[in-house]
RNA sequence: GCGAUUGUAGCUCAGUUGGUUAGAGCGCCGGUUUGUGGUACCGGAGGUCGGGGGUUCGAGACCCCUCAAUCGCCCCA
């Protein structure tokens, strides 16, 4: 015994195995899928990036850049984060990259993210999102489409049905300062009721009183002003054609007029994919128009929209995806057949079958290893009188297919 | 950062009011049985009972600390 002891892994890491793993991958190959029907360009991102391109765009909410960010120094002592998210990234990459010749462009991507939090059902430090982002596009088509396309990547990964899209619109840059305003009074006149988080919120983050958890906050959130009543003119008739275009696309939605975002940058569209089966972590994937982005990365005023979602979240309500059966396992029960063995799981992988060599333990319990696997087809062999003797167990049309490989007529 | 719950074999878990040498199932390794066959039986390896301290004649069990996991709060780009 070693005295060594075994590295732990990092809170909030997974390691994601078996039918998780295949649950996990039918995500991403279903997203790559719809990404192409929708004609989005696929783009490859750095995980980290310059901290200031995250740090400029957060603006008031102080405590995702100072606790929730994986920050560190590099050789030359520049300040370096983690990606947190995609969106600031891709931002990033459309100034210095000259993407603008593009616009509007669609781009999507996925990856792993980092944030420093503590892990729960559905969070955790390291964790996977698909990304879908429209920029250069002020019309609420792009809106629209993007809206579409998350839509039937959920249907086709079969869990639309449980999962409804909240849609909200935050106005533009006027009607959210005015809504904002008076929220801000309203909870102010109320200030002593509300829960010390609430009281806490109304100082740096006040929109996010309307979904809070409290019950102590709820009847004063149910009585709040909502932002209809702030919304301009253009406003109203952005987010009107929005609701249009998702009508006209089959999309089926609710109005939240509670949602909000946690961020400043966010104008307009707001939504989110919603199921209740996730526990505390109900968001499948959520996003809006962030009008306001580009700017604060020293761009000219960029329209752009996108959304990100969970693969680990998506993954858990796709369920059960099962390993795929091997169509043939070849079962070595002699071991002067090994190289028999080797050269005929070669024949069959070459052929397209997916194949196992079962070659190792008791010979005489390989055969009852590799029944116990299920496998579409096993081939064992063994040893007559000096010849090899191959039994096969299986479907007879399998049998054809397999011996015809083996003996080269394939 | 805060709270609740849980830590016993590779996995899932038993383990009585504190009492000899800590168990089962599955998995793994080996043997026997069967021999177109997911059988049955026998045996084996594998545990400093998460870690440290304390109470006690005696702690897997009780107390304190610590670490970790899970779920929730905060936050959510």
């Amino acid at each position: 015994m070693s005295s060594i002891e075994t590295p732990r892994p990092i809170r909030g890491t997974q390691d994601i195995f078996g039918a998780d793993a295949e649950a996990f991958a039918h995500v991403v190959e279903t997203f790559e899928r719809v990404r192409k029907l929708y004609r989005f360009r696929r783009i490859e991102m750095p995980v980290f990036e310059k901290t200031e391109v995250f740090s400029r765009s957060l603006g008031e909410t102080t405590d995702v850049v100072s606790k929730e960010m994986y920050s560190f120094e590099d050789r030359g002592g520049e300040s370096l984060t983690l990606r947190p998210e995609f969106t600031a990234g891709i931002a990033r990459a459309y100034l210095t990259d000259g993407w603008q010749q593009y616009a509007p462009l669609k781009v999507a991507t996925h990856g792993p993210l980092f944030r420093y939090e503590r892990p729960q059902k559905g969070r955790y430090r390291q964790f996977h999102q698909l990304d879908a982002e429209i920029i250069g596009a002020a019309e609420p088509q792009a809106d629209v489409e993007l809206l579409a396309m998350a839509d039937q990547l959920l249907k086709e990964l079969g869990i639309a049905d449980g999962v409804t899209l909240q849609l909200n619109t935050l106005g533009d840059g006027d009607s959210r300062e005015g809504w904002r305003a008076a929220l801000v009074s309203y909870f102010r006149a109320h200030r002593h009721q509300l829960s010390e988080d609430s009281q806490d919120r109304l100082e740096r983050n006040p929109l996010r009183i309307l979904d809070s958890k409290d019950p102590r906050d709820k009847p004063f959130v149910a009585d709040a002003p909502e932002i209809d009543d702030y919304l301009s003119g253009e406003a109203q008739d952005y987010f009107g054609k929005v609701c249009e275009g998702l009508q006209a696309a089959g999309v089926a939605w609710t109005r939240a007029p509670a949602l909000v975002r946690g961020l400043d940058y966010y104008r307009h569209t707001a939504f989110e994919f919603v199921t209740d089966r996730l526990g505390a972590q109900g968001t499948v994937l959520g996003g809006g128009r962030y009008d306001g982005l580009i700017e604060t990365l020293g761009g000219a005023h960029t329209p752009a929209v996108g959304w990100a979602a969970g693969i680990e979240r998506l993954a858990m309500l796709v369920g059960g995806a099962s390993e795929d059966v091997a169509d043939c396992i070849v079962v070595v029960e002699e071991d002067a057949l090994m190289q028999e063995g080797i050269r005929s799981v070669g024949l069959l992988r070459n052929g397209g079958l997916s194949a196992e060599l079962l070659s190792s333990g008791s010979p005489r319990k390989r055969f009852d290893k590799a029944v116990k696997q299920q496998p579409r087809a096993i081939l064992a062999l063994s040893s007559q009188e000096g010849e090899v003797s191959s039994r096969f167990h299986g479907s007879d049309d399998d049998e054809g297919l397999i011996r015809a490989i083996l003996s080269g007529n394939a």
